[in-house]
RNA sequence: CGGGGCGUAGCGCAGUCUGGUUAGCGCGCCUGCUUUGGGAGCAGGAGGUCGCGAGUUCGAAUCUCGCCGCCCCGACCA
C-alpha cells in the first residue's frame, strides 16, 4: 500500500491531501509560487460543479458577462474597508514590454515602458464592477441587475495549498445591484441557499449557513453569509460566501437611481462567491487512503469497465460486452468508461480506478462470459457483488444513488459526532489543545469583537458563523459567554478552520 | 515574515561527512516475446548543464562563499 505513494490520513493529514491531489491528477505545481496546473481530472470536477452552479443561478434569474482581469489602482482606494482587505495581497503591473538585457542573454523590463497607472491583478472584482455599473444603472427601472462572472482571479497568499489556497484561482462572483435594502438581503440570502443545497445534494457534504461575525466578515460588506463544512481532519472549511454589501460600494462609487418618487437613492449590492476550493473541500470530505472518493454527481467517470482475458477472442467479447452496458448507460445520462488499455492488468485497474475515484467498477471477464454475469465493486466501501448482466444496468444506477447517500450520511455522522456544546472555559480551552482539527464546539460568545479575538489567541479556534438555524433545538436560548460570563442570544461555531 | 527540510534522468532516492574510473538504484518510458479476476515476467534500449554563479584544487555532485527556488510547520487570508 505504501508504495502507492499517497501518505495515509492517519500518518500525516497535510500529506496525504497533497501526495492525493497530485498522485489522482487533479492537479500539478506550477513554476509559479502557489499557482497550480488544474489537470484534465481536476478540471472535469469544476466542469461538472460550474454546470450545477450556473444551472441554479440561470433558474433564479442571473445573467453571466466577463469583467477585465486589470483594474485601475485608483479604484482600490475607493471604498476603505476593501483596500484595507486586499491591498496586501495584491499582483500589479507597472511595465507593458519587456527587451532584450543590455548586459547580456534573456530579457528584462524595459524602464522606458513603465505605466501611467499602475494596473491591479483582479483579486475580486467589486471595483470593476460598480465603476460599470454606475453607467447602467439611472432608473429603478435598470434595477435589478444580476449578473455572474466565472473568471480568475489573484491573491498574493504567502501560503498556499493545492485547491484550498492557492494565488490564482478560477471562481465565480456574482454581482447584483437592487433598489431596496430588502431585496439586497433576500438575494444573499437566495444564494446562500444555493450553496448550501450545492454543497450537500451535489458534493454530499453537510453545510451549516450561518451569519460571518464583524470580524470574519468581507472586506466592504455589511454583512456576510457563508456556508462551513467539516472535513476529515476536524477542520472547518468556508466552502462559499455570499455578502450583503449594503450602500458601501454604490456610495464608494457613487452609483444612485431615481426611484418611482423621482428621489435620488444610492442603490444595495450583493456579491457572492464559490471557488476551486469547493474540490479540496471535497477530497478532503470523502477521500480515503486508496485514493479519491467522489459523490456520484460529480465524478467525471462514474462508472468503469475492466474488461479481462488472457487471449483475443475473449478480450473482444469481453470488450463488446462492456461497451454494450456502457452505451444503455450513457444513453441513461451516466458518465462510463471502458478500459481497454492492454498492458495494464486488471489490478492495475482495480487500483487506477480507485485512485482517479470511479463510483463503480465493473469488472468483466470469462468467468463472467460463461455464467451471463459481471462484478460490481463500490468505491467508497469496496464491496463487491456479482449480478446477472441483464440487471447490470439497474443495479449499477441503485448503487450510484446509494453511494451519494452513503457519502452524505457518513459526513454527517462524522460532523454530528465531533460537535460538541461546551460551556465552561477550562472545557472550551482543552478541547482545542490538540494538534490540527479539534471539532466544532457551539458555545456562547458576548458578541464581543475583543472577546473573539482573544478565543482565538489563546485556542487558534475561531468563530465559523453564527448558524443561521439552531443545529439542535436550544442552540438559539439565550446563555452566558464562554470566556466572560457575558450574556449571549445564541451558540455560534467555533473551529479552526482552513 | 520567523522555524525546519529539500534541490542529482519524467517521478522517488543513494552518492556529499572523508574530492579521484565512464554519476548509480528503483519506478516510469521505448522495443520484442510471454502475460491478464487486486499494482505481471524476461531480454534489450533511450534518457543527466548533479538548482544557479563565483572560488579552492592537477581534479568538485562532493569543500568555501554568494544567490535562487520549492515543500512543510507557525503568524495573516476564499
Amino acid at each position: 500500500m505504501s508504495d502507492l505513494g499517497i501518505t495515509p490520513r492517519s500518518i500525516n493529514y497535510a500529506d496525504w491531501y497533497n501526495d492525493l491531489v497530485l498522485k489522482a491528477k487533479l492537479a500539478d505545481y506550477s513554476p509559479v509560487r502557489g499557482c497550480m496546473v488544474i489537470r484534465p481530472h481536476g478540471y472535469a470536477i469544476w466542469e461538472l460543479m460550474q454546470r450545477a452552479l450556473d444551472d441554479m443561478f440561470k433558474a433564479t434569474g442571473h445573467v453571466n458577462a466577463c469583467f477585465p482581469l486589470l483594474i485601475p489602482k485608483s479604484f482600490f482606494s475607493r471604498e476603505a474597508a476593501h483596500v484595507e482587505g486586499f491591498a496586501k495581497e495584491c499582483a500589479i503591473v507597472t511595465h507593458y514590454r519587456l527587451m532584450n538585457d543590455p548586459n547580456g542573454e534573456g530579457v528584462v523590463v524595459d524602464p522606458e515602458a513603465k505605466l501611467e497607472e499602475e494596473l491591479i491583478i483582479r483579486p475580486t472584482s467589486e471595483t470593476i464592477i460598480w465603476n460599470t455599473y454606475k453607467d447602467w444603472i439611472q432608473s429603478y427601472r435598470d434595477l435589478p441587475i444580476l449578473i455572474n462572472q466565472w473568471a480568475n482571479v489573484m491573491r498574493w497568499e504567502r501560503r498556499t495549498r493545492l485547491f484550498l489556497r492557492t494565488a490564482e484561482f478560477l471562481w465565480q462572483e456574482g454581482h447584483t445591484a437592487h433598489a431596496t435594502n430588502e431585496e439586497a438581503e433576500q438575494e444573499a440570502l437566495t444564494i446562500l441557499e444555493i450553496y448550501r443545497s450545492f454543497c450537500e445534494e451535489w458534493m454530499c457534504v453537510p453545510a451549516i449557513a450561518g451569519l460571518k461575525t464583524e470580524n470574519e466578515k468581507f472586506a466592504g460588506a455589511h454583512h456576510s453569509y457563508c456556508i462551513e463544512a467539516m472535513v476529515q481532519d476536524l477542520r472547518a472549511i468556508q466552502a462559499g460566501t455570499s455578502h450583503h454589501l449594503g450602500q458601501n460600494f454604490a456610495k464608494a462609487f457613487d452609483v444612485k437611481f431615481q426611484n418611482a418618487n423621482g428621489e435620488l437613492e444610492y442603490v444595495y449590492a450583493t456579491s457572492w462567491g464559490v471557488s476551486t476550493r469547493l474540490i479540496g473541500t471535497l477530497v478532503m470530505a470523502h477521500s480515503d487512503d486508496k485514493g479519491l472518493v467522489l459523490p456520484p454527481k460529480l465524478a467525471p467517470i462514474q462508472v468503469v469497465f475492466v474488461p479481462m482475458g488472457r487471449d483475443e477472442q475473449t478480450r473482444e467479447k469481453t470488450f463488446a460486452l462492456s461497451d454494450k452496458i456502457a452505451a444503455e448507460l450513457s444513453e441513461a445520462g451516466l458518465r462510463c468508461k471502458v478500459d481497454k488499455r492492454e498492458k495494464e492488468s486488471p489490478g492495475f485497474k482495480f487500483n487506477d480506478w480507485e485512485l482517479q475515484g470511479a463510483c463503480v467498477r465493473v469488472e468483466i471477464g470469462p468467468r463472467d462470459l460463461e455464467a451471463g454475469t459481471c462484478v460490481l465493486a463500490v468505491r467508497d466501501t469496496g464491496e463487491k457483488q456479482t449480478v446477472q448482466i441483464a440487471h447490470a444496468c439497474t443495479q449499477i444506477r441503485t448503487l450510484l444513488e446509494e453511494t451519494g447517500q452513503r457519502l452524505f450520511k457518513k459526513a454527517l455522522e462524522l460532523r454530528e459526532s465531533n460537535t460538541q456544546r461546551i460551556d465552561d472555559w477550562d472545557s472550551f480551552e482543552k478541547q482545542f489543545q490538540g494538534e490540527g482539527g479539534c471539532g466544532f464546539v457551539l458555545a456562547h460568545w458576548d458578541g464581543t469583537t475583543e472577546t473573539e479575538q482573544t478565543i482565538a489567541e489563546k485556542t487558534k479556534a475561531t468563530i465559523r458563523c453564527i448558524p443561521l438555524k439552531p443545529l439542535e433545538a436550544g442552540d438559539n436560548q439565550p446563555g452566558r459567554c464562554v470566556l466572560t460570563g457575558k450574556p449571549s442570544e445564541q451558540r455560534v461555531v467555533f473551529a479552526k478552520a482552513y
